[in-house]
DNA sequence: GCAAGGTC
């Protein structure tokens, strides 16, 4: 008798070994992946882990409903970046080639159960999946899994069906209206730009043109505000803060000149600070947003490297709690042997009990650090480590405690105010050096003391418009909005700078993101909100209630789809025009001298980025951009083309130039070129100008007219002028331009 | 090449 357990990672896979046999042994296939296996009582466990999905959707090729017409193949054969899947499936295959019993043991949601399912049906083979067993549990602690083992169920068809369904309609709407924008772009432009739209992204990236236009909207409202200086540093201002009215402004400014203070009145109170909360990866992905400015994705690699190195417990989890079966005091021991942790640890209270947060996760704790020590960390490896040890500890230590200073100020019956701020019991905040700690100085005030005022300032300002978006402040946002998931949201938004749909660590959304949005808007609303969100989820739910069929489902969103194409096909050259001028609209840098918009392009042939001229092919300036090149803003203050940072060999630093190389450095000819002669073809000015391969003559009316001709050929041009004109052409030489 | 969802 051999059974084998399907995990959904191989962590999982551990745990759930040890938990069924103390005997469990861990095993290793093809000297990489680890499994585990054990005996008892004649019968042979073995678990086995997948690594998330191993079976991705793809289209079958053979089909003329390309788009719809999809079937799962191994991951690693269809994105190059899931090469690590390939060992899993064939240990998978290998090892449970003569098991006679399958258990599937995925987390128990509807991507765990699609994971399972699908490596039962594919790795397995032989009807695998549909002789399994099906463990539930909700945490991978012993006593919930031998439970789970001990009252094993079927797999939930519903469940599966779900999952099918979700991955089948991403795939519908996703693959096949992105390819329909870019087709459109195509066919207008025959340029080819990298255009996505998805149930998600689409979404964001609407949530950001929504700011933007509030923004582009604003309309800035001038106000005052009348602050009064003294003593101590003091700075009180006016009751009324923003003061919209000008005349009273000057009123009360006028009033209070001259005037003293007196103090009416002094508050100082104390208040808790309870510690902080254990990170979850968004708590976490914010945290390190702020202190170390990093973005959210940067975070989760971090995290993740941290955690398969053993430092760091499991980072895609939506828990802020801590149970105590966790084993706190042995994190601690742990700890305590690096000498700067050990200091922190020594001074936490006897009893340990953490400030937990509200969110819950089934399937893993809060982030944690595990107690091993790591060694060669990269340095931003090193910085979450400290972050997330730092905040553990916290966590587990004291409240600290902020005194509070409000002093009312009455300065000739105009009422002013002042608070001061500072710690007046550390607490937790000993052991968290991230938090920057108020630290004012509380002026010796009473009532009814009399206070020398210096100045009476009055300030002119502008209300502010909504603030940006940054990355961290967006995935709060899409965590709201339940839209994607914590282990997706980082990449969702890396995706959009990847488009440049947007700019910017505080998000501005460029003429192209803005523009995807229009035009989605027009052809198919649903995307661009979070209906099409709400419908799935819907429609999942009825599947699950068996009110409708996963082939029902399938057909709606195949039939929705095909009618959003047809709209998307019958408007295309438009769609597509727009879409590339709104594209080129992101990408200019400048002015070109023929009129056009000097653009950022990029050259597939070379595979380098240059800038020329909107007006291409009329127009053909063109400028070349090393590696390394940064466009500035910036103007050149000899010609006004854009100035740009290189990084020269050999230097360090950068250094800032013109985009023309040749700028600056002959000024006088390029400036007031000489004028030789009449231009044959056109009738305008001959100029003499200096090109790459020496003095040549050019006619004044480039781009229009493209005459050129050597310096030595002007002779005879003037000569022939007298001469008949059939022989004219025969003499003059065109030189092509670059 | 385009999605979103797992995961090393």
């Amino acid at each position: 008798m051999h059974e084998v357990i399907i995990s959904e990672k191989p962590k999982s896979a551990e745990k759930i070994a040890k938990a069924l046999s103390s005997k469990a042994q861990k095993k290793k296939y093809a000297r990489k992946i680890n499994y585990w296996e054990f005996e008892e009582d004649g019968k042979k466990t073995t678990v086995l882990s997948a690594v998330g999905h191993l079976y991705s959707l793809t289209s079958a090729s053979s089909s003329d409903r390309l788009g719809f017409d999809l079937t799962w193949v191994p991951a690693y054969e269809v994105d190059k970046n899931s090469a690590y899947v390939r060992d899993y499936v064939y240990a998978i295959k290998k090892l449970s080639r003569d098991a006679d019993k399958f258990v599937h043991a995925c987390d128990y949601d509807i991507e765990g159960t699609l994971i399972g399912y699908n490596a039962l049906k594919y790795a397995c083979g032989n009807n695998a999946e549909a002789k399994a067993s099906r463990m539930k549990f909700s945490t991978l602690t012993k006593k919930d899994i031998v439970e789970a083992y001990n009252n094993m169920i079927d797999i939930d068809p519903h469940q599966v069906d779900s999952g099918i369904a979700r991955h089948m309609l991403d795939y519908y709407f996703g693959m096949n209206i992105s390819s329909a924008l870019m087709k459109a772009v195509l066919s207008s432009s025959s340029s080819r730009i990298s255009l996505s739209a998805g149930r998600v992204q689409t979404p964001t990236l609407s949530i950001l043109v929504d700011r933007e236009k509030e923004i582009q909207a604003f309309v800035p409202e001038p106000y005052w505000q009348i602050k009064a200086k003294s003593d101590f540093d003091i700075i009180a201002n006016h009751v009324e803060d923003k003061i919209f009215d000008e005349k009273r402004a000057k009123r009360i400014f006028d009033e209070c000149q001259g005037a003293d203070a007196t103090v009416t009145n002094v508050n100082v109170r104390e208040t808790i600070r309870k510690p902080p909360i254990p990170f979850n990866l968004g708590g976490l992905q914010s945290e390190a947003h702020t202190v170390f400015g990093f973005s959210p994705k940067r975070t989760q690699v971090a995290a993740q490297n941290l955690y398969v190195g053993g430092y760091t417990s499991y980072p895609r989890t939506s828990s802020q709690k801590l149970p105590e079966s966790l084993g706190f005091k042995e994190i601690f021991a742990g700890l305590s042997k690096d000498e700067e942790f050990k200091k922190h640890v020594f001074d936490l209270p006897s009893k340990l009990k953490p400030n937990e947060g509200k969110k819950e996760d089934a399937a893993h704790p809060a982030i944690h650090p595990t107690g091993a020590l790591p060694s060669n960390l990269s340095p931003d490896e090193e910085k979450i480590y400290r972050l997330i040890v730092y905040r553990f500890i916290s966590v587990f230590s004291e409240d600290s405690k902020l005194e509070t200073m409000k002093v009312n100020l009455n300065v000739n019956n105009e009422k002013f105010i002042f608070s001061r701020k500072r710690v007046s019991y550390e607490g937790w905040l000993k052991h968290y050096p991230f938090k920057k700690q108020e630290a004012d100085e509380f002026p010796p005030l009473k009532k009814g003391d009399f206070l020398k005022i210096h100045k009476i300032i009055s300030e002119e300002k502008e209300t502010k418009p909504p603030a940006r978006y940054n990355e961290a402040s967006l995935i709060k946002e899409l965590e709201k909005r339940e839209l994607g998931t914590k282990a997706t949201r980082a990449d969702i938004i890396a995706k959009l700078y990847d488009r440049k749909y947007i700019d910017g660590k505080k998000i501005e959304v460029k003429p192209l993101g803005v523009h995807i949005i229009d035009t989605l808007k027009q052809y198919c609303k649903n995307l661009t909100s979070e209906e099409l969100t709400r419908e799935f989820e819907k429609e999942l739910d009825s599947l699950s209630a068996d009110k409708i069929t996963k082939e029902e489902i399938l057909a709606n969103g195949e039939k929705e789809v095909e009618s959003i194409l047809k709209d998307i096909n019958n408007n295309q050259k438009e769609i597509g025009s727009k879409l590339y001028e709104s594209y080129q609209q992101s990408n200019i840098v400048g002015d070109c001298s023929c009129g056009g918009k000097l653009v950022k392009k990029y050259s597939r042939r070379t595979k380098q980025s240059f800038i020329g001229c909107s007006k291409f092919p009329q127009c053909r300036n063109t400028y070349s951009l090393p590696k390394n090149t940064n466009i500035l803003k910036s103007k050149c203050p000899t010609c006004g083309l854009p100035m740009i940072s290189i990084k020269k060999k050999g230097q360090k630093g950068r250094e800032h130039v013109c985009l023309d190389p040749n700028c600056g450095k002959d000024l006088s000819k390029r400036r007031a070129p000489e004028v030789v002669g009449k231009c044959p073809e056109c009738g305008k000015d001959l100029l003499k100008r200096s090109g790459r391969y020496g003095d040549f003559v050019g006619c004044s009316g480039f781009p229009k007219c493209r005459f050129t001709c050597n310096v030595k050929d002007l002779e005879n041009l003037e000569k022939e002028k007298t001469d008949s004109k059939e022989n004219k052409s025969k003499q003059m030489v065109k030189v092509k331009s670059k």
